[in-house]
DNA sequence: AAGATTCGTAACTAACTAAGTTACATGAAA
DNA sequence: TTTCATGTAACTTAGTTAGTTACGAATCTT
């Protein structure tokens, strides 16, 4: 897993367990996927199981499912639960009382804050079954080629 | 100078840039402002004298100043000229071949590309001469309120 | 109840990135 | 020609994140 990839794995991942929805995969499965660790893949989708997007049972026969239908998960809501800001910009102060700091620091966080809205509106629109179906069709895509080539 | 803070940090600089327009100020005045180091400033704004949005000029009197009036310096252009990606994200293939995968490429990537131009869209409405104009407003103010209380 | 399986998590290591620093060459003005 | 300032390479330092190891806790099978 390469650096700032974090929402791409992720969104592979749950790609085959919408893909999956008979039974559990296993984090050591899902670690293959993405060619990570096992303890990272838990380590990263741990936030997705608070936020509902995925359960995960212990034990024999355990690992991870969605939490609900694809239909139902956005792209936002995934993004929003693995702790990501869409925006890089940080506007901490550094010079309190500058006021051209407080200036730039103002008109920042103000296009910031409407940024934010913004991606995450357009991200809301996109759900994991928009993401399987398209899988699907890629893969049909394939079989039908191979038949006429 | 802290990380990820580089467009502030830059229009920190250029903000007080156009509030000296009658002379050039040195890398070492420029680092004051956001406590860095004069060779960490020339290294930061180097892109900018490429987009003519500063001008550098050495030996006596030297320094920098801006390379046109600050109504005509974007936000848009300022971010592009210092390399900045908009957005945090990276997808490149690590399962080549993997169809689950290129999905969510293609979809992340689409994202991408239209929540850049967006942004870039939003950035290029706001120019380095609203940011002084502020600055002024804000100074404006601290005078009127100090003789008022 | 025993044993196997799988998640949860802490603790450590390694790799990478970006800022900070030092040093010195280049160019321009007094 | 001396002084000032940028241009840039090379190195150091700090911080972040992925990767790894280890082990406890929970759950299923037999």
């Amino acid at each position: 897993m390469k650096r700032n990839s974090r929402l791409s794995s992720t969104l592979h991942i749950l790609v085959h367990m919408a893909e999956t929805q008979e039974h559990a995969l296993t984090s050591e499965q899902l670690a293959t996927f993405i060619h990570t660790n096992p303890v990272v893949v838990r380590r990263t989708i741990a936030g997705l199981r608070d936020a509902g997007i995925v359960t995960s049972a212990r034990g024999h026969g355990g690992g991870w499912q969605l939490g609900r239908a694809p239909e139902k998960i956005s792209l936002a809501e995934i993004s929003a639960a693995l702790g990501e800001t869409l925006l890089p910009f940080g506007t901490e102060p550094e010079s309190p009382g500058c006021l051209v700091e407080q200036a730039v620091i103002a008109a920042l966080d103000d296009f910031r804050v409407e940024a934010e809205r913004l991606l995450a509106e357009k991200l809301s629109r996109i759900t994991l079954a928009d993401l399987a179906a398209d899988f699907r069709r890629r893969y049909e895509l394939i079989g039908v080629t191979s038949h006429a080539v």
